[in-house]
DNA sequence: TTCACGCTGTGAATTGATTCACAGCTACAA
DNA sequence: TTGTAGCTGTGAATCAATTCACAGCGTGAA
């Protein structure tokens, strides 16, 4: 069950892309796709989306292309749809409830199973179809469940006292949303996601049409 | 006033992360910082913020390190933070709003100075401080404020159409958050923020940890 | 049955980003 | 005044990601 070669974040990031508009390739009742169609549904090149299948092992044919069911079946194993994942979110504020609302019932294997605030108003109710408990409810609802993923929506100030309860309740892997750097033990993966640096990164090339050149990921 | 090397995004996304904390540095009223200091307080090398503060011809002192106050400005010039700023946000669903919500009064001069959306329940109006129009008037408002950035939190389906009317009201930068790829002219800056697969990319190396080694950015 | 086209799989090359490593400087201590 | 510890600025080295380029194959056409 190990993985035989290391698998980098970029690839991850690049199958859940192919994950997605594989679906559609399939509600399309496309059967085939070559790698040049994937990589332009993408916006990426031929050689990066074999190279990508590469690293799975997925093997397509050199006349008809990938097989879509096949290659979605395969890449969502590799994702992990395979066996339910659960997750929780912490902090429902805007930012919380958008997602809760959009991750919610969109995929049952995959799901935000509970959410937690440090409001009491907020919770020991039902949002968007998620249980809401308070925040020191955390160990008790989450071991038993096996949650392995966290989503971090709580003002900067709490994100890091959220970020360790969460690890300690046996979360491995961590998606921030707060403007601030979380420190995690090894073995945690954390993510940030920073929607600060990203709007004031598109407002830089935008007023310095010069740079963005072949700036276009 | 041209740049004279190129600039990568990268670069310019941890400028805005130098500037959040060196906002903070100064409210602490610290003088001076280490590049070491910086880079622990972003999760970077001090190699690499040395190159960064390089590459906008920054210079610090070697035995006290870079002026706080001075190092502020500086990366508030090099993200255009000297003059004003505006961007449009399309799509004032749960996203919409929890973007509204916080940039709205953030930063005077760099603010969100219009929102649209084609649900004609939600416009005209105001929400979070912002002035919601239909689609149809969106030459009418961006042209004369000179909006060069915008916004997409509206489905996927109408993603690619908001896209060139944007473009087409002289915007010249683009944050995405639909899942699909966009297809924009040259010499426009596109930008994805694509959260399910950030999600999906936790998910991933929290249910493997083998994995998660050195991954940690 | 044979041919030719256009695709895949993949080493090798390239491009880009990050880190190393160290010369040179500066403030402070003695 | 001199010494020194610890920092910056940066060329060179390394590491990671992407693209090139092409051998080899499978399919459909003739
Ligand atoms: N909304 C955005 O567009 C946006 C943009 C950039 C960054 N962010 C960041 O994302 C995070 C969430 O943003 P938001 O707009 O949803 O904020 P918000 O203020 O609307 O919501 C924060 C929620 O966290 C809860 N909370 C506070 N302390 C807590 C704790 N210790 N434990 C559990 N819950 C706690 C609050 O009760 C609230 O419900 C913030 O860190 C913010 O800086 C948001
Ligand atoms: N909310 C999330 O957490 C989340 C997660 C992943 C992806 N996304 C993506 O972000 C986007 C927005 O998500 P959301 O949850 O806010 O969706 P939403 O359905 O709540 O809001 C979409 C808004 O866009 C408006 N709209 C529809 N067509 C339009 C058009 N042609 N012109 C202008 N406005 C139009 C709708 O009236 C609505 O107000 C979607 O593309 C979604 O796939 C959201």
């Amino acid at each position: 069950m190990a993985q035989q070669k290391k698998i980098s974040s970029k690839t991850v990031e690049r199958m859940s892309q192919y994950r997605r508009v594989l679906g559609r390739l399939a509600e399309s009742n496309a059967t085939h796709v070559y790698s040049h169609e994937l990589a332009y549904l993408c916006g990426l090149s031929a050689a990066q989306v074999r190279r990508d299948l590469m690293t799975i092992g997925f093997t397509g044919s050199s006349a008809r292309g990938y097989d879509v069911s096949e290659l979605l079946r395969r890449v969502s194993d590799f994702l992990g749809f395979s066996r339910e994942r659960r997750l929780a979110l912490v902090g429902i504020g805007y930012l919380g409830r958008a997602l809760l609302d959009y991750f919610v019932d969109r995929n049952p294997i995959f799901r935000i199973c509970a959410a937690f605030d440090a409001d009491l108003d907020k919770v020991d109710r039902v949002i968007h179809g998620v249980r809401c408990y308070p925040v020191d409810k955390m160990g008790e609802i989450l071991r038993p469940l096996q949650v392995q993923t966290g989503i971090i929506t709580v003002p900067a100030s709490a994100a890091q006292q959220v970020a360790f309860e969460l690890v300690e309740c046996g979360v491995t892997g961590l998606l921030n949303f707060a403007p601030v750097q979380l420190r995690v033990p090894p073995g945690v993966y954390l993510e940030n996601l920073d929607l600060t640096s990203a709007l004031e990164k598109v407002a830089y090339f935008a007023g310095n049409p010069a740079d963005t050149e072949r700036e276009m990921k």
